[in-house]
DNA sequence: GATGAATGAGGATTCATTCAT
DNA sequence: CATGAATGAATCCTCATTCAT
């Protein structure tokens, strides 16, 4: 007579956790049920006490990872209300920074193939635009005080965008020229994109 | 005078174009020895004459591809060998349009996650350097005529190929805001770069 | 006085029930505890209250299926008490209809493999023979009266017997030739059995 | 370059002879591709060689079993082309003489539950009707010798069938009373069927 | 040069069941 | 009375690979 409830709420943040971990170490691709559950020490019928399937593991995974980027970058965006420039800077290194620091969740969120992601709710994703929201309404901002130069916000966004992904991507997959230093080529793509924004570059986009 | 290369030559193509007719159909996650073999109408064993494994076949594809970009921007290249500007404009374009058009290649090239391209030589990797190298020297050349105005030519490639790939990555796993069109979108990426290495503004980077 | 009854009659009910549902909507092959306490929206573990195991709650259903029957075509008999081939009759229609009817009783009573019905107890079966018992003595009555003629009424019940299972059978797995109507095949199939046993048809046998 | 073609017939045949002989001892139910692969000593990964999946598996014996009937009830209407009451009981005796020999194909047959036979293509079963056309042709051609009265001979080939399906039925799952002699049972049947036809008795139907 | 035979390991998932609470 | 936690064994099926021919 009973509704569903919440079960031992210990093992569902374990299974999350373990499979971030492997996400991380093994990559997408070679992670299992049976995987996951063997290096939880639980058996891996465990699992669907808590997770309807596969997917819906996934769909959590990427819910949660949404939810946390999301936070860290309306955190920010608060802590530098009163200065454009300063926020969509550092909106720009929050978002590079959560790939980052956690590559488990950046890989789910924005680097799946199609294939895979199309079997998750539209809804989550729609919810990752509202990060980019964030920077747009920055960026309108910044055009109203005279301090942002550029024609089309939206479109601008996405070319932000374009450089924060690729920044990422290139320094999860480990391409970075090895002469490189990491963090300078991080701060180079920020630079570029403040400026990009500040010196009327866009204007003609 | 190579000995070790005896086999069919045209099986050897044909499990590579098929190999690469099942990434873009198929996609990466579903793609087996069996499956193309079946493909092909070949026993899969025959696959093993040619390649010594799955690693081997997809190492062949990787090489495959870094040549056939690298073709393709040097050919580009020499088309405007007089003009600076257009040639690195078009160096850029030529690299998204390689993305768009072998997509089955420029996954396996630039988006494996690393515990997998990690099985593969590092040789191949430094190959697809050679490509960024191409722009390099166009910004070198473009700083010695003074129509480039960046401080490191080095890091400054590496930002450019941050917003190549961030694009071709966010066109390919169809994340792109469905309000953008793909076409404007990738223009305002060639400009923004573009104008980001003439108007000075990397130069303090 | 019975000592071992305790439980929940509620709950017993509604899983018997619900068990019986499942039964006609799902079909015997993918009937689980877990999805009959999943469709009563009770644990698993439920069940095990009131059943020992899987094989107690059939045997449970069993008889249950068997007493229905038996009460049905005692009611029957009584109604035609005095009229032996009317009852007959009846008692062979009324033997269908519950076929029909109960599709989920009739396959567990008299269609499961003799591997599956070996683990329950002889005496359920047993039982389904007091229906059969109520034919043959209804054929005794028959031939003291004279409108019956036979020689043998127990071999005579179980040939009447395999007829009517025969029809039924046959429409449950569905197997009636479509261009036959299902109740008109079963009024053949009762006034075949009818008249065998009425034009002496049967009494050399 | 090669078409598919015939793999190892032996394996095959012991495929298909193992899942026979396991139907018959332990019943549909729990019959699995490890359970047959065990009792081959063969992986199980060997029958897939052979089968693409389980239901191809069950259709092939199905076909097999179509094609035995058949040719076991030809074989008899031609022995019998010249007495057609004869033939009639042979046939009816042939048809329960196979399915008390073959239990293992007669159940898979004809008492497979309509949600799996469903995933069977109809055209096997199809073929199961002519056996059925065998009988009614023999009922035409009686009409015609007028040894033969009946009305419809497509309804009292239905009719026929019942009694047999359900004798067949009953003794392959166990159901007949244990004072009854089988043999006797059977020849009870065949006398009742025989004579319903040439009785007139089914002439009102 | 190409294939058929064969397999062990592993994939996701479902099952009946136990046990402590 | 009822449940959540947990599991071992089983389900079908796919995989990459080897080896003798």
């Amino acid at each position: 007579m009973q509704e569903e409830q919440k079960e031992n709420p210990d093992l569902k943040r374990l299974i999350l956790d373990t499979t971030r971990r492997l996400l991380v170490t093994r990559g997408f691709a070679s992670l299992s049920m049976r995987r996951i559950a063997r290096e939880m020490n639980y058996s891996a019928t465990s699992i669907y006490l808590h997770f309807k399937n596969k997917d819906a593991l996934f769909h959590a995974l990427i819910e949660e990872g949404m939810s946390i980027l999301l936070r860290r970058q309306r955190k920010i965006a608060k802590k530098f209300s009163d200065d454009v420039l300063a926020r969509l800077r550092a909106l720009c290194e929050g978002y590079i920074a959560f790939g980052l620091e956690c590559p488990e969740y950046y890989e789910i969120m924005f680097m799946l193939h199609p294939e895979l992601s199309s079997r998750f709710p539209r809804e989550s994703f729609r919810r990752a635009r509202r990060n980019l929201d964030l920077m747009k309404v920055t960026l309108d901002e910044g055009v109203k005080e005279g301090v942002v130069v550029i024609e089309d916000s939206h479109a601008a966004t996405n070319v932000m965008w374009a450089s924060l992904h690729g920044a990422v991507s290139i320094l999860l997959t480990e391409r970075l020229d090895a002469r490189i230093v990491p963090q300078n080529f991080i701060e180079s793509v920020l630079d570029n994109i403040v400026r990009s924004v500040t010196t009327g570059q866009l204007s003609a986009a």
